[in-house]
Parts: structure tokens; C-alpha cells; sequence
DNA sequence: ATCATGGTTCGCCATATGGCAAACCAACGA
DNA sequence: TCGTTGGTTTGCCATATGGCGAACCATGAT
């Protein structure tokens, strides 16, 4: 399960576009065609279809063609992996010394250590 | 306490990138002046300020200048941001009709949503 | 006063991104 | 067979991104 580190970069340029992103949030809840995700969205097909391929060459989303229908479905390992860095980093902030200390001397938190 | 969301567009865009994920996990552990911060990395200091403008940008990090030394420091609730969206959506996958029934199918029937 | 240091700004350039329209291909369905 | 549907490919365009070098400030040290 905890699968080696894939690259960031592209999972996080992937992430980086509404779009993209409700395409991921419609995924997650189940697979389908292409025509049914990009239905909600304003722009034609072929730029549609280049969001997809971002998503797909960040490895979010595999897609299979049977016939002339291609549907998608989301690949939530590789979502994880992004999770998992931001995880690693707030643990290493929630680690730091100075944390601490601010949190001991709460007298006037503007920013309390609230996830 | 939860934070109002903010724009994830520049918060993902701003991590998409090696040298401003690297200079983020610097910062998680301490705030540092500009140059240390600039000092791993190849490119000439305007680029690096462009990193640093993106970051501040997506609101990753402020920035304080005292004297000649401008100081970053991370904002930990921005990174969370990120995070949080990250875990709804697996939150909506881990909640899948077809997730639960493949669980269901090994162990007990309760009652199998139709889609 | 002068000089070094730490940033900043200013053009400039190559490439990537996000969108379009239009033509095209491949499978259904009648 | 022929039209429709679902995708795909092919230019094309505007803007954004990421880098450079060089000139430029402002502060701290000598």
C-alpha cells in the first residue's frame, strides 16, 4: 500500500486547476465516459481532453477504451502520495521547537495549531 | 478556527515545483532570510524570488524585511488547506457504493445503494 | 565616504499552458 | 449503407512560467 514516492511535480500541476479538480471530486465517486465529465464544464472537447491528459500523466486517472466510449476512473493511490508530503511536512512543523513554545506561552494565539 | 478556504489554484500551482516544495520543507523547520534559503539551489536570485513570490502568492509563506534581510516564515493553515481537500475527496472515494460492496461482499449484507 | 552585502527591478527569451475551430476516425444504430 | 455519436488530431493563438544578465537600491561595515 505504500507504494514508492511517484513524482510530485505533475500530481500537484494536475491538482493546480478547478477543472481538473472536479473532474478528480466526480471521479472519486465512481468512473465514467468521457462525454459525461467534461458535460458540466463551458470549453469544447479537445481542451477538455488536454485536462485529461494532464490528469493521466500525472497518474491520477487510468482510462480504458472499449468501443468508442473511453471511461475514466481515478487512481486514489497517486491523490494519497500528494496527501502524504503535506503530511510529512506538517509533521515536521508540528515538531519544531518554536511550535511549542507558542503553544505554551498561549496569550494571544493569532494562529492557534489548528491543523 | 476553520479557516475560510482559500484559493487552492495558487496553493497547488506553488507546490507543482521541486525548488519551492524544497524551500517549504526548509522553512517548516524554521524561518530563514532569503539568501540561506536561496543558497541550495543553482539559479540567480531573481528566479529564486520569483519562487518566493510565487509562494507568497498562494499565501505559503510571509515575508518580514528588517534591515537589508528579508525573513520567511511558513503559514502551516495554507499547507492544510491543501490537505484537507486532499482528504475529502478520499473521503468520498473510502465512501463509494462499489468500495462498500466489495468490502460488504467478504464480510455481512446490510444493504447494497444502488447506482 | 566608500565599499560590500542582500535584495530588487528590468528587459529579454524559450517553453509550457489553456483555449479555440475545423477536420478527421471509428464504432454504433437504423 | 449511411448518418450520428464519441473521441481524436491538427494547427493556431494568447498568456503564463521559469530562467537569464545587468543595472539598481538600501543598509551595514570599514
Amino acid at each position: 500500500m505504500a507504494n514508492q514516492r511517484p513524482a510530485l511535480d505533475p500530481i500537484f500541476h494536475a491538482l493546480a486547476d478547478p477543472t481538473r479538480r472536479a473532474v478528480i471530486g466526480r471521479l472519486m465517486q465512481g468512473a465514467a465516459p468521457v462525454k459525461e465529465l467534461a458535460q458540466p464544464f463551458a470549453m469544447g472537447l479537445p481542451a477538455f481532453l488536454k485536462h485529461l491528459g494532464v490528469l493521466e500523466a500525472a497518474g491520477l486517472i487510468h482510462s480504458e477504451k472499449q468501443g468508442r466510449v473511453r471511461t475514466c476512473r481515478v487512481d486514489a493511490a497517486r491523490l494519497a502520495a500528494a496527501e502524504q508530503w503535506l503530511a510529512e511536512q506538517r509533521a515536521l512543523w508540528q515538531g519544531r521547537a518554536d511550535r511549542l513554545a507558542a503553544f505554551v506561552e498561549s496569550q494571544n494565539p493569532p494562529n492557534p495549531p489548528s491543523e
